[in-house]
DNA sequence: CCGCAATACTACACCACTGTAAATAAGTGA
DNA sequence: TCACTTATTTACAGTGGTGTAGTATTGCGG
């Protein structure tokens, strides 16, 4: 009796069997955490055989990559989305709070996108951990930026912009595990009365 | 020709050999991180066989948390002597920066006891997990109740001291990831200036 | 200086994952 | 319906780690 064969899956041109591959890696590290990420648990993951994978990626750093790429894009593009251009002359204050409220809604709705960029473990390639650290910087410029914009605005003249920035980075970042590891428990008004509160100590 | 054995490593009482694998498992982490341990790596660390290591811990997992046992000992430590019991009445102000100088410094001065900390990757076994999040809960409500107190003096009656205790800590294990990182490159008396000046614009 | 308990080492069986070459099935177009 | 391209599978060799049973060495107490 020949070892029964298994069967084929269907089969899938490679645009689309690489998404299919990198969704399954999110569901593992949804699951399993970062811990359990490999080319095989992947293809398992998948319902296919390794050179399945292999076709697509030369391995597993290069998914990764690849993965955070496609996260990132989506992670970009929402925070892009909640933080103001330039502040125009209008309300500080309103603009900070907003961009609160609409940065924890964005990584409340979408956990998925979040997880890889915001609880990255030093287990991951080299190259991944250096792009998410430079995005981060992008980001940080970004918000120094708009720090000393708005201490112009309100004739605040000692604010260290550079510190200050690294402080908000830092507490997003927390904020944002916090929503990714326990969305219900979160309460994103309570957080926006809270800054709201900071607000009026610094006055205004 | 026999095979050339291996000269014996010098024999330790288990207290002694213990204490030395935890250095090796340290010594791994602090070059090649996290993603670098394992028995067979602490052994050769250690320049000893496989068996030496079974024979005083249980498997990697018990290994780890030992480690973390001892580093959180230390760390814990560092931090009951920055944080201030209470505020007895005097200055909040001066009692914050004073602690945020202490932190700093301690982290600087033995990143090695604080790195298993302020950096572990979610690949640690989850007990460890676990352990660390307690400890924080804990330092979390200590921190907590001085804010309380804190805004009683200051005669604050709008400050959700949660989520403030939670900032809190986001902000300084995000400080203490940068000074582990890279001690060279903090300059903690620009930190200490930073909080000063928000002091100020609180009024105080 | 010798016996022996404590401590170390060797050797083995096993597992999980990597990466690739060769075989096979599935569609597709003539 | 058949040939052919493409996608998938099987199978194998290699690497590095685990955990343990058995054996050798050391160095201390007498």
């Amino acid at each position: 009796m020949p070892t029964a064969r298994r069967p084929y899956t269907p089969r899938r041109p490679p645009e689309e069997r690489r998404e299919q591959l990198l969704d399954a890696a999110i569901a593992i590290i949804a699951r399993d955490g970062y811990a359990g990420i490999s080319i095989d648990a992947i293809a398992r993951e998948a319902g296919v055989t390794r050179p399945v994978v292999y076709g697509v990626f030369a391995g597993l750093g290069p998914l990764l990559y690849a993965l955070l790429d496609r996260q990132e894009q989506r992670a970009l593009g929402q925070l892009a989305a909640a933080l103001p251009t330039d502040l125009d002359g209008g309300d500080p204050g309103a603009t900070l709070i907003l961009a609160v409220r609409r940065l924890a809604e964005a990584v409340r709705a979408d956990p998925t996108t979040w997880r890889p960029v915001l609880l990255a473990p030093d287990t991951m390639p080299a190259a991944v951990r250096d792009r998410i650290a430079s995005d981060r910087e992008v980001v940080r410029q970004r918000l120094r930026t708009l720090l000393e914009a708005g201490a112009r605005q309100l004739r605040v003249d000692d604010l260290d912009a550079e510190i200050a920035a690294h402080a908000a980075i830092g507490v997003a970042e927390y904020f944002g595990r916090l929503i990714v590891e326990d969305p219900e428990g979160f309460d994103t008004e309570r957080l926006v009365r809270a800054v709201g509160s900071l607000l009026r100590a610094v006055g205004l």
